[in-house]
DNA sequence: AATGCAAATGATAATTGTTCTTATTTGTTG
DNA sequence: CAACAAATAAGAACAATTATCATTTGCATT
């Protein structure tokens, strides 16, 4: 899906640190990542990589469509590889575990929502905040 | 609506600066302003307060229900007069011209995505961003 | 394989948005 | 109007992110 020429493609040299950013969220360990978890995973199997390169490169890699950036409530920006289809997050505010969704009746009413009022869509988030009620929450 | 006694029910002292923080919302001169606007707009009239007293005032008008605040993409909290009813916003990527919006639809399509998923929503975000195509953009 | 150079990295510093600390001031109450 | 708790303001501290720049690395060419 992602190989290493996906890098070459988007015009960026293959270089040591962005094949391990690249492969850390191809590894599936975890989908959604801030640049601090990227950091510090790298770090936990001795794949050191600089704090701002992992912020460089998550941007790189935003623009070129590798990943996809999320501006979940708390400040901070998270990332997830792109696989095309664009989906919608319900977070839990207990243990922070993230499900994906997709309500195609959801999407179309944005765009009537838009076009009464003379807009054109260019994107859109929507987080759903809950609790997801499993006995222990997974994540924590 | 908002009198300053909603201070003193909020078990907050009727202070200068609470006073002017939420007679700039009231005021309607904006709707939608981060701590840094507040604070601009206060020191634009004269009526000086100082950064840290907004981003604490804000943070305890929230908590008293006053204002509501929303992450909007990038980073700071914008804050509005809390007028009971939620509504989502519909953001122009052009001039920043923010319009709100309501669809009863979408709520409830996310309480089904929720109880599908057995979580129990707390809140929820929805920012569309969009053009607006007026011409020239209304805000700049 | 060695060379050359643009591109990328990492150490460090700077920025931005926000919160904390604490001495001084202010609002309320007797 | 005195007393005292609560609130403010100045400044430091923090967290997330971005910028600067000297050194290193990928990679095309010899
Ligand atoms: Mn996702
Ligand atoms: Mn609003
Ligand atoms: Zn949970
Ligand atoms: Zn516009």
């Amino acid at each position: 899906m992602h190989q290493p020429d996906h890098l070459k493609n988007a015009g960026l040299k293959t270089t040591l640190p962005r094949l391990k950013v690249l492969s850390l969220f191809e590894s599936g360990r975890e989908r959604h990542m801030s640049a601090e978890d990227v950091y510090k995973q790298l770090l936990s199997t001795g794949d050191d990589v600089g704090l701002n390169t992992v912020y460089r490169v998550l941007t790189q890699f935003e623009q070129a469509g590798l990943l996809v950036r999320h501006y979940f409530e708390g400040g901070k920006s998270v990332f997830e590889l792109n696989h095309g289809t664009h989906h919608d997050h319900i977070v839990c505010l207990q243990c922070g575990h993230v499900e994906e969704f997709y309500d195609a009746s959801i999407e179309a009413r944005q765009e009537i929502v838009a076009a009464e009022r003379g807009f054109t869509i260019r994107e859109h988030s929507l987080y759903i905040y809950a609790d997801c009620n499993k006995m222990p929450c997974p994540n924590k």
